[in-house]
DNA sequence: TCAGAAAGAGCACGATCGGTCACTTTCTGT
DNA sequence: ACAGAAAGTGACCGATCGTGCTCTTTCTGA
């Protein structure tokens, strides 16, 4: 039972890679296959089906970003310097990460916000999961804490600034993404600490 | 030649719809064919191969967009009102005429952004051209007009709310996306017409 | 009107898709 | 060491993919 686990693995990711590349519903079980040494029939010893693989890849990937991005941020002292290594993380995940395929977290987001079923389910819950962490993040950026309202603000501008990165880097070729997302972020952080309570 | 032209913008508008839904790759000439009332070898008197086929989807849907979001907003009086007037027409465009698929531009941009070729080429110029309109736009909100980098910035930020209206919709069932971006976009135009000139 | 072009139908192709089954090899717990 | 479970193989299935071919129907310009 050892040996199957580490193969496993293996195929997750080399599944996750391809799935970056091309989409969820694009990766093909030959490929993900050869590219692991494997026999395609050998695959559903691991996977009942594509789909349970697709659960997997979401699994895998939504763990990943979160050791990735907020594991080495969790203990900063202030919420303004978790906050600041957060961004500067994601902005390391979306660039250096997965530098060839871009982020696949958004990659699935798109592919599946129309399409109905547990793999869809399972990202946008651990999405979800992921908004409630920066929301509390951003009420502890100022005393005393921010309301609800205004914590959804902030949160909505710092995700579409992460999103306006990858898109200005990947599909616009602009060399100065990851300046212009970190000046609009820096400054949000800087007008949201300002803000005067009501 | 007058028929041909009328079945074949059925076509790719049938095409554009289903791309907005699964993607460009996922788009089967059997179902558009059948949705058309067209026999599948039908299809290949009005396109040489699929990949013609993406490159009128591409095409109509950008040229649409621009019809859409920036013709009625054009000949506005000021750029501020111009902005203000083509941001509110961009979110229409999210979510009221590609309700049920998302918008397809955000779509292509995903699934194209790593995928070489005249596809991606040609959304690529279409989206620059789109982005210099905006800049052009920003630049006349203050006078002295703004910088160069201040007009990029502004632009991030304004392409960033509208990618984080559509994942906040889309993905994350948010009710409350339209607001927030409106709020957050109306804020950058304030402070960009603000910023004291160097 | 009538010939030639355009539009479209029908069929078949090779490739690839996810998936099954019977079988063999390899590992692992006792 | 050995039995039983786990891991992995190879051949094959039906469906669907984009595409080419030949043939018929329909339109249109002179």
């Amino acid at each position: 039972m050892r040996k199957g686990e580490a193969t496993r693995i293996r195929i997750v990711e080399e599944a996750a890679r391809q799935a970056s590349l091309r989409g969820l519903a694009a990766v093909s079980l030959a490929d993900v296959a050869e590219a692991v040494g494997l026999s395609k029939s050998g695959l559903f010893k691991h996977f009942d089906s594509k789909e349970a693989m697709e659960l997997e890849i979401v699994d895998y990937v939504t763990l990943l970003f979160t050791e990735f991005v907020w594991r080495p941020a969790e203990h900063l002292p202030t919420a303004r310097e978790r906050l600041s290594r957060i961004f500067d993380l994601w902005m390391d995940w979306e660039d250096k990460k997965w530098a060839q395929g871009g982020c696949p977290i958004m990659a699935f987001s798109v592919e599946l916000d129309d399409q109905p079923g547990p793999v869809r389910d399972l990202l946008q819950r651990r999405l979800q999961q992921w908004k409630k962490t920066l929301l509390r993040q951003f009420q502890q950026l100022r005393e005393p804490p921010l309301s609800d309202v205004e914590a959804q603000t902030a949160y909505f501008q710092m995700k579409s600034f992460a999103l306006g990165h990858l898109d200005a880097r990947r599909i616009m070729g602009d060399a100065d993404a990851r300046r212009s997302a970190q000046a609009a972020f820096e400054a949000l952080l800087d007008r949201t600490e300002r803000a005067s309570p009501p």
